[in-house]
DNA sequence: ATTACCGATGTAATCGTTTCCACGCGAGCA
DNA sequence: TGCTCGCGTGGAAACGATTACATCGGTAAT
């Protein structure tokens, strides 16, 4: 933490500079401000948080001295003295998706104009940096945790939740634990999806899963399992690939598909990653979409209009899913209860399954 | 700030509940660890901090209480004792911005394996909202600031540096204020990348640039200009695009373009938002890349190669960036000297400029 | 005129750590 | 035996804010 060396206080500053960069003002404290306005600090915290029964002449006098000073409070200490830090935590499953980072971007913005500043931590699909992030934060007492988890028992998660730190899910969320969830169902969705890759005459459908202890995964896995179902379409494990959320593993998968004597027609990446690395997958080996396999995706981004060919895709209303989220979260921060909410994700029909009637007219 | 509301200290727990979240173990402070221990409050903290002197049997009994309490050191308390808080800020210009994302992954990385956490602001290429963002991290008492500013004159920025605290500019910097610089020089790749269009046949080129007071943007202008000057081409002012780095402005300069009565041949869109801008009103306008216009970015980004077609980029050396940057700013905030580091981009041909030699044979 | 009260302000305890200093005690040395 | 070390430890003062409580005039009610 930055101080100023030559830390002259309201007292003396006759000490000699001791570092390289002198010339700034020392940073002053609220006892600075209270002597230079004649009252006690007491006053000059009272007039900082807005409190009443200060008279109008003294409370002039304590803001000018305030920017003379250009003081700014500590939050340090503040926290230390009022438990509250005026900070939320977000641990998200992969900044390099950006999914997530529409998500964190929409968090801050519904974190800010609430007055509170938000902390991102990275978990890269990590079991063990997600919890190295929770620990910290909770370390640095933030007020409330809004958590997407990667895949597996976190015990820094089950912790806090026992500890009772005000915390909600977004987009993912843990068995068992009880906090609100803020997610999304592609359920309706993904059925959509089949029904679009079944118009469009492809029978031997595959999917590319997250990790396999992800909610968010297992759903897409079953909703799709059962959409092919009710076409009368098997699904063969093979044409279950285990794949991480992550491009790599996209790739991995693909290149695997196609050591099947049979491999699928179509197939449904549940993230927009994935997607991304059957695509690198397919270039390599000089394939093409929709032709040589059709492509699907879960999660709609920026890019892929513009992709050869337009990758369909089921988008979230990630912005509200990210409003609601801290919501709900500040909601419990601020001792009122909290409700799960689901919105629903909606199929973005392009050309990466095929051309549909009209354009094949 | 969460704190257990049975707030049951070493001293007495007879305070009944009083809320919803009963269950969780008190959250312990040092001084339970104490008496449990057996041991004073400074032994504790002296085993907890790896101070010597502590005979081994002690250390044990503390190690073990800590554990038995699942006891975490309160971080804000610690941090006002001792002036630090091993947290860095960091300021980024549009988390939406892939290059943005990928340099804020790198500078965690980085910070962590250093034993420091990382803060990060999104100024949205909004100077009030950068300003926000660093008087907030300031009033947290962060140790260093890493900051990619955004257009304008900030103040806050300016106070910061005069203030003395340990600050390194990483990809864009502000005139005038004397702290070390991590960046990578475009100007190198930008001749190349003229010099590819130009043997491809182009010769009205167009530039769309960012904010006019960023120098990333004026770095890349004018060595666009110098290199269109080697070549004898000209560089009319209305092919000149004033955009502001986002998808929004890359539009509507491409827009403008197509309003000229000569509109330009190629355009090289000064980062990749922008240069989804154009494809988005090419597309608009069922034009196509490279036949009505060719279209080079600054920024290499995953989805680049999969665009119809492929798009040319200069890429940067991103995560480099971002490890530089931290070693850079940790070396201040420790005490040591830091220098300016500048890297090297590079151009990355693909199609969106037309087919080379070799591919049209 | 005395009392009660109220509004404005100051004093000091407190939050959970770190760390300076003092203290006790056993060992080594004279 | 007495003195001085030094090692291990505890007591208590910070850090910079907030806030319960005391104080002190002055005004209104009796």
């Amino acid at each position: 933490m930055f101080r100023h060396p030559s830390d002259c206080r309201a007292s003396g500053d006759t000490s000699t500079p001791r570092s390289p960069w002198e010339s700034g003002t020392a940073m002053a404290g609220i006892k600075d401000v209270a002597a230079r306005a004649g009252v006690s600090v007491a006053t000059v915290s009272r007039v900082l948080n807005g409190h009443s029964g200060v008279r109008a002449d003294t409370r002039s006098r304590v803001l000018s001295a305030v920017s003379e000073l250009r003081y700014r409070p500590n939050a340090v200490a503040r926290s230390l003295r009022t438990d509250q830090t005026r900070t939320l935590g977000l641990i998200i499953s992969d900044v390099l998706n950006p999914f997530f980072t529409e998500l964190a971007r929409a968090v801050e913005d519904a974190a800010r104009s609430r007055g509170y500043s938000v902390i991102i931590g990275n978990a890269d699909e990590r079991l063990a940096l997600q919890d190295h992030h929770v620990r910290t934060l909770l370390d640095r007492r933030i007020d409330g945790l809004l958590v997407s988890p990667a895949e597996g028992d976190s015990v820094a998660l089950r912790e806090a939740a026992l500890s009772g730190i005000p915390m909600v899910f977004v987009d993912r969320w843990i068995e068992g634990i009880d906090v609100p969830v803020v997610r999304a169902d592609g359920r309706a969705a993904v059925r959509e999806l089949v029904g679009h890759l079944y118009g469009l005459g492809h029978r031997r459908l595959a999917i590319i899963t997250g990790p396999v202890a992800t909610t968010t995964s297992n759903e897409r896995v079953e909703a799709f399992r059962s959409a092919l179902r009710e076409y009368g379409l098997p699904l063969p494990e093979a044409y279950i690939g285990q794949g991480d959320f992550q491009t790599e593993s996209g790739r991995r998968v693909t290149s695997a598909f196609f050591g099947l004597d049979e491999p699928p027609e179509a197939v449904f990446a549940t993230d927009n990653l994935m997607a991304l690395g059957v695509m690198d997958e397919l270039r390599l080996r000089g394939l093409r979409v929709p032709d040589d396999m059709a492509l699907a995706a879960f999660d709609d981004i920026a890019w892929f209009p513009h992709i050869d060919p337009p990758v369909t895709a089921i988008a979230q209303p990630t912005p509200e899913l990210g409003h609601r989220a801290v919501a709900a979260l500040t909601d419990l921060v601020e001792g009122r209860s909290a409700d799960s909410v689901t919105l629903s994700a909606h199929l973005i029909p392009r050309r990466s399954c095929g051309e549909d009637e009209r354009s094949r007219r």
